[in-house]
DNA sequence: ATACATCATCGTAATATTGCAATATTAAAT
DNA sequence: ATTTAATATTGCAATATTACGATGATGTAT
């Protein structure tokens, strides 16, 4: 039906699942690296880097948004938007204790 | 357009966000749980453990399967279903990789 | 005040994903 | 040979995602 049954797993395999469909994306992963590249936080430039129209980047900012992993804050007419360290751990620690709890057990 | 510029991005950052969109789905992420859970390899109840028609399960398995994380065979009539240890440590590190080279560069 | 620059939002088209019923395939069991 | 059981494939409907042009909001510069 398109739309998935959130309902019947538990709330840790869905958070996971959102999680990973927002690194899903290959243009989210680049925006990922190059605001972690840039020295200061003015991403302006992130629609030319990229090479994609910005209303598409702007998108793809928001889902970043939504798991927490972007804080921003107007400088003038100017964005800045930081990574949150904080949130940033906490993902790589779902995903480290993801794959360390699937392990072979056959074959 | 509904389809992803992929050319636009590198070959690593196309192949994470494929390996990532895998992992969004909590349904698969259940599968791998229930596969890993499993002393053996039969895989057979699947479909009643996780709630989904058999199809649906099919059509999952076929998605881990896409990016070898899955190696199959049958046993008769039932298959056996069992996680390439190989594999899924070579992701495990390049989800590593990219996790430690982000960082706060600023605010 | 007007023009410009930056970013968000809306609307929309193209395509992808999710899920299942129906059906096919394959192998064991009778 | 038929039946049964397990899995795959096909076809389709509902919904989600990706991308962008047009437009709006907000702040800066002239």
């Amino acid at each position: 039906m398109g739309v998935s049954k959130t309902h019947i797993f538990s709330t840790h395999q869905n958070e996971l699942a959102a999680i990973a469909k927002v690194m899903a994306h290959p243009a989210r992963l680049a925006i990922l690296q190059y605001i972690s590249k840039q020295e200061g936080c003015i991403c302006t430039d992130l629609v030319d880097e990229i090479g994609l129209a910005q209303p598409t980047i702007s998108q793809h900012l928001n889902e970043i948004k939504k798991i927490g992993l972007l804080e921003g804050t107007f400088e003038g007419k100017n964005l800045c938007y930081c990574i949150d360290t904080e949130r940033w751990e906490e993902l790589q620690s779902l995903f480290q204790e993801f794959f360390l709890n699937i392990h072979q057990n056959c074959c």
